[in-house]
RNA sequence: GCCUUGGUGGCGGAACUGGUAGACGCGCUGGAUUCAAAAUCCAGUUCUGGCAACAGAGUGUGGGUUCGAUUCCCACCCAAGGUACCA
């Protein structure tokens, strides 16, 4: 019989919960530790086996760290806006504030279950109006804000517009944002309002702008760059096409420098941190302008390798390139507008699908190169991005294999000004080396690494370039088309975006009847009636009363997805407070995050979006530290195991999985639940579960099939997804934390198996017998066995050192060995037996309560002292060495224990009868290893 | 193509900065207990040969450094994830 872990579980979380035993106090003069799980989405699906993996390693670590004496903040709360509760409302017409209720009530019971010592009082929910007002009043300071590039931080808007009336244009030197613009303080003065806003929305960290946008026509919305997976959108996997549509845009590159910087002060892991530098994608090189021949204008290029510029043959243009139409000679025009509307309407995934095909069109015009002053053709091609650098290249088809393979293609001179180099084939990329540079005029002679200062510096005393930095990482488009997301809380006057103030917030999501968009292609918040905004009343009010003078359109479009999570861990250190996002004492007290746990997916989308918020909110002094997150692990997916059935095909003929290479087959995806612990599924199940095989023939002995196994993501629709309720109720929830643990290292992936759970429910009943005999407590107060007291106090200090290391699996184990020695010795000392409850709450913290109330304590386990190694217990009088003799291992050597490396040396040289002669040669050296070996020459 | 991570029994996985490879668990084999089963306990289990003692091989492949390599170095193969006309 096991133990009663039903009734122990039950018994344990309703006490949790009522005398909320995990409840963070604040303030506190105790350390604080604050763990983090990635809020999750509620999604109708319920949890499967895999969500809790991160929860189970953060849980454990959380509840270590409160037997160590940290007062931890351990919250949780959910990602409640996002589209699949769309998807369904516009289905089913349900209200996705309904549906989303509904899941995180499962979501709920489903966490309880497992005994999670999360801090409840503090849970958020991003759709929540009180949590999302000040999502919006977050916006709204990215708004009312610009990035200084002299203090190299965000400051108000206000200081700007200061600057602008004090000295106009002049105020700000050397920004590119400006242009050639150039005003005066009494231009601004006369400037309207629209006018300086039009000003003001080039500097602002959020700002309106027509841009072409990655457009899904399926989702009916706009999408960044990272929720686009091979052309297609990441959810539903949709084709995505580009369009030109008004939208926010979220000023994430000013931050590119410091987002990459910051990277090196972090502990992340580093396959990430590598993900996200890729990303910010940052090339160092110069900006060098050709100047055209027939027109006043000079295109601007940037290049990598300005070293190379005396190899420039030809110049490509992006095809959208805006300088295109005004230099195309009308020889050209018709070619080149074929061309551009040709590019025009492949979409993003042929684009990216076909990068073989060489395609371009020569414009007719001609540039200077800058110092030579030579003629350079003008092309257009498609290997040339608009939205990338300058959307131009200088061609150096000797050094590029891009720029060789156009060159090839379309018969272009190339020059090949690397020394004694063969480019006949291909070009030569190469950067390092000592390859110099020929024909090159002031350049001959010299290295890359040479070359590069040299040539920059010619560029910028000629007037014609200088040296640049360039960045991947593009500013985010922030609005979408949708409805079950936060409000922008923006209204329009004539066109001019205004804030609403923070008193008014939470703009609220109005009701809607539909949750599509409008027929003319509005977002679903155009079919509100009661959306506008009444400047006197300060309220939103009937759409229909627009015509007041008072009264102004409300934007229509919703935020991202990521907007709501870009902040959320500083909430739950304060998640009531109405006056501020975080009360600047809570912030004070819990800084920062201790240890963040969660999935690699975010890499490139939340986890570099919050810590751009984060940032910025540090810059204007709301927050106390520049990076949210000291540390961070990525826990490895557990996947399903999918089963397979396989039918002949064209037939309703199944045969067994082993009997594959006789027939020509089909897998179909069965329901794994239904499929026994031999890969095998009872033909009568199948035919219950679906109709289509009701009528079926089967080539199955005795009724049984054998299926096939592959490792996939767990979904519903492969339905291969486990049910955590399912083992809770079978093992327990201790066994299921332990068991998630012991299944393998936390970062890795590894496909769901029940295969081994029985071996770690076992241990949890041997665990239980050694506290009592035929359900009778036998804890006595005796001295200890020496031997007992041994295995425990190895397994403590094994224990305690894999926990700060995050090595849960081999925690495991460790207690594993320890619990069979003491089992074995017949350990029932209330000694041992007392400290092995604390050793094993923070992994089975059920049974470890139950275990301390039957101690004879009151009270929770929780906040009980971690037991202390005492390294006393592991000292040994006796140690065995092994003797290596030519790498070979010959002898075992019992020696005193205390012996340091001479006196063993000595006492080796003694031994006069086995030691002194090795196959009767005499002994010349003896080496000892630290450790345990004893290695031998002769 | 490039970047990152990894490759160890029938399976999941151990092995600290080079030191008895395969801990722990599953599975399998045999035994004890039982009328029987479940549960529990004990023993064995990398492969090959042998009744056995034992011998030989062995951490993706091929080299190298070392008294000694899963661990360090070089080249390659394979898998997973990321990314890609980024100039």
């Amino acid at each position: 019989m096991g133990y009663p872990f039903q009734e122990i579980e039950a018994k344990w979380q309703a006490y949790w919960q009522k005398e909320q035993t995990f409840k963070a106090v604040q303030p506190s003069d105790l350390p604080k530790y604050y763990i983090l799980d990635m809020f999750p989405y509620p999604s109708g699906a319920g949890l499967h086996v895999g969500h809790p993996l991160g929860y189970i390693a953060s849980d454990i670590f959380a509840r270590y760290k409160r037997h160590k004496g940290f007062n931890v903040l351990h919250p949780q709360g959910y990602d409640s806006f996002g589209l699949p509760a769309e998807q369904y409302a516009i289905q089913t017409g349900q209200h996705p504030a309904v549906t989303t209720e509904e899941n995180i009530q499962r979501y709920r019971e489903q966490l309880d279950r497992m005994g999670f010592s999360f801090d409840w009082s503090r849970e958020v929910r991003t759709s929540n109006p009180d949590y999302y007002r000040w999502t919006q009043w977050i916006f709204i300071q990215l708004f009312e804000s610009y990035y200084c590039t002299e203090q190299n931080k965000a400051r108000s808007i206000k200081e700007l517009i200061e600057i602008f009336e004090k000295a106009g244009s002049d105020g700000l030197q050397g920004r590119e944002e400006l242009d050639k613009q150039s005003f005066s303080a009494a231009d601004w003065k006369s400037f309207s309002a629209a006018e300086q806003e039009e000003i003001l929305q080039k500097f602002r960290l959020t700002y309106l702008a027509e841009t072409e946008v990655n457009w899904c026509p399926e989702l009916g919305t706009v999408l960044a760059n990272d929720e686009i997976i091979n052309g297609v959108s990441e959810r539903g996997g949709y084709p995505v096409t580009k369009k030109k549509m008004k939208q926010w845009i979220m000023r994430i590159s000013t931050y590119a420098e410091r987002l990459l910087s910051g990277l090196d002060g972090i502990d992340w892991p580093e396959p990430l941190k590598e993900m996200q530098r890729n990303w910010i994608g940052k090339s160092t090189g110069a900006t060098v302008f050709f100047p055209l021949e027939d027109h006043p204008e000079s295109i601007e290029v940037f290049t990598t390798r300005p070293d190379t510029i005396f190899g420039v043959t030809f110049m490509t243009l992006a095809p959208e390139h805006p300088l295109v139409n005004q230099i195309t000679t009308d020889a050209q025009r018709q070619a080149v507008t074929a061309y551009q509307e040709q590019t025009a309407q492949r979409s993003e995934r042929e684009r990216m699908a076909d990068t073989k095909t060489i395609s371009g069109v020569f414009t007719g015009a001609y540039a200077l190169h800058p110092f030579t002053q030579q003629q350079i053709p003008i092309w257009i091609g498609d290997y040339v991005l608009a939205d990338y650098g300058t959307g131009a290249v200088m061609a150096v088809p000797c050094g590029d294999q891009r720029d060789y393979d156009f060159a090839k293609h379309f018969e272009i001179p190339i020059v090949n000004i690397f020394e004694q180099t063969d480019i006949s084939e291909a070009a030569f990329t190469e950067k390092g080396g000592k390859v110099s540079l020929q024909e090159s005029d002031f350049l001959n002679g010299l290295t890359y690494t040479d070359a590069m200062p040299r040539v920059i510096e010619a560029l910028e005393e000629a007037g014609v370039g200088r040296g640049t930095i360039n960045y991947r990482l593009r500013d985010a488009v922030f609005s979408r088309q949708r409805y079950w997301g936060e409000p922008i809380p923006i209204y329009y006057v004539n066109g001019v975006p205004q804030t609403i103030a923070l008193e008014y917030l939470p703009l609220q999501l109005p009701e809607v009847d539909q949750y599509l968009p409008t027929p003319e292609g509005a977002p679903p918040l155009g079919n509100a009636t009661q959306w506008a905004w009444d400047t006197r009343s300060n309220e939103v009010v009937e759409t229909s009363l627009i015509d007041h003078q008072s009264v102004f359109p409300l934007e229509l479009n919703t935020m991202p997805g990521w907007a709501g999570s870009s902040w959320y861990f500083y909430r739950y250190m304060d998640p009531k407070n109405s006056e501020h996002f975080v009360s600047a004492e809570a912030a004070d007290y819990w800084q920062d995050v201790d240890l963040y746990l969660g999935g690699r997916e975010h890499a490139t989308g939340h986890l570099l979006y919050s810590r751009f918020w984060q940032k910025f909110l540090f810059d204007r002094k709301w927050l106390p530290v520049e990076e949210y997150a000291k540390k961070l692990i990525n826990q490895g997916m557990i996947l399903g195991s999918t089963a397979f059935v396989h039918r002949i095909e064209g037939t309703q003929h199944y045969v067994s999985a082993d009997a594959l290479a006789e027939h020509k087959t089909q897998p179909i995806r069965v329901d794994v639940s239904l499929v026994n612990a031999q890969d095998e599924i009872l033909v009568s199940d199948l035919q219950q579960w679906q109709p289509q095989f009701a009528e079926a023939t089967f080539e199955a002995p005795q009724g049984k099939l054998k299926v096939s196994r592959e490792v996939e993501k767990m979904s519903k629709s492969k339905y291969n997804v486990v049910n955590p309720d399912a083992i809770c109720d079978r093992y327990g929830a201790d066994t299921l934390r332990l068991y998630e643990m012991f299944l393998g290292p936390l970062e890795q992936a590894k496909p769901w198996n029940t295969a081994g759970i029985s071996g770690v429910h076992n241990f949890l009943n041997k665990v239980y017998r050694l506290y009592f005999k035929d359900d009778l407590w036998q804890v006595n107060t005796d001295q200890a066995d020496p031997k007992a007291l041994k295995s425990f106090h190895a397994t403590l200090k094994k224990v305690t050192e894999d926990i700060e290391q995050f090595s849960f699996n081999t925690c495991v184990s460790a207690l594993m060995i320890c619990v069979n020695d003491l089992s074995s010795l017949n350990c029932n000392q209330k000694e041992i037996l007392e400290p092995l409850a604390v050793l094993l709450s923070p992994f089975a913290p059920h049974l470890a309560e139950e275990l301390w109330s039957r101690l004879g304590h009151s009270g929770s386990i929780a906040r009980i002292p971690f037991p202390e190694f005492n390294p006393d217990y592991l000292v040994e009088t006796e140690k065995n060495y092994p003797v290596s003799f030519n790498g070979k291992m010959r002898f075992q050597l019992t020696l005193a224990a205390d012996l340091d490396k001479k006196a063993i040396e000595e006492a080796v040289l003694a031994n006069e009868q086995t030691l002194k002669y090795v196959d009767g040669k005499p002994i010349k050296k003896v080496i000892v290893v630290p450790g345990k070996i004893i290695n031998i020459v002769i």
